[in-house]
DNA sequence: ACGTATTTGTACGTATGTATC
DNA sequence: AGATACATACGTACAAATACG
């Protein structure tokens, strides 16, 4: 429930996966507030620096939002919903593993597809398949040619 | 074309600002490395801290890449498409103007919409529709209920 | 109504590690 | 091998907004 200074994992990473795991089990509900980064800073001995990374990164995956006074956690998850037909298409940002998972860089948004079965009931959760991760890493800034004809531009 | 110290705006915002209206000019064109974090240092007068965090924006924006050696200009946008039906539906994540514009919270991405009128050809970016900013601004946090829960939580 | 304490935001500095050129 | 450039991590300081007594 700490942070190793030595792993090969950066301390705002782990800190990051703490705080998400946490959220991810209910450890921290909807609407609570997050400690205060000083509270970070001593429970895990480790500098404002780190923490405010840490949160930076959960903010990004829309799973917590910062105000002046503090963070809360997210009631629903940070998910844009178009309806489709039978189904819907939402998009969010990946958690960091899914991103690694996934191959994905950094500001790509993962769609899911949720399948309205016919009329039956289904949990909102499951009936749900991640179908994207667009460009993908690097296609997309051109690897190669124009990377070397930076120079000539 | 540079940062003021004294506009009532952050520097690393002012920067992030203008390293997005570059991208969207064309001044820096796709594949293309940015300057050096030292450069932007030296031409702006602020702190590596201030460059840092205006290249995190602009990533986190979908707009370029970072990587051991500098930055680069993403070929496509950070875009992740679905095809449904006669169209298509791509998420993205908004630039931090859209984003204020549509009064979206960080992490939350937009969904577009293109439609393949029936057949005919069609220029890519347009008939294309903005639909949504999710959740937008703080329902989902839980405004008020249980934000004085939090104590009792 | 007011001042104080808390908390996040911005911005600077330094140092070290590591991968790339 | 050395220079360059980004990544991580520490430190400080002050500003601004919010909450509290």
């Amino acid at each position: 429930m700490s942070v190793d200074p030595v792993a090969d994992r950066p301390l705002y990473k782990q800190l990051a996966d703490l705080i998400r795991t946490q959220i991810e089990r209910g450890e921290l509900v909807p609407g609570q507030r997050l400690p205060p980064e000083p509270g970070y800073m001593r429970r895990h001995g480790i500098s404002r620096d780190s923490v405010r990374r840490a949160i930076a990164i959960v903010r990004g995956e829309g799973l917590i939002v910062t105000e002046r006074r503090g963070s809360y956690v997210r009631g629903r998850r940070a998910v844009t919903v178009v309806h489709v037909g039978q189904g819907r298409i939402s998009a969010r940002m990946p958690t960091d593993p899914e991103r690694r998972a996934m191959r994905l860089d950094e500001g790509v948004p993962v769609l899911v597809i949720s399948r309205h079965g016919g009329g039956e009931e289904l949990h909102p959760a499951d009936r749900t398949e991640i179908v994207a991760g667009g460009p993908g890493p690097s296609p997309a800034h051109a690897r190669g040619p124009l990377r070397r004809r930076q120079a000539t531009a």
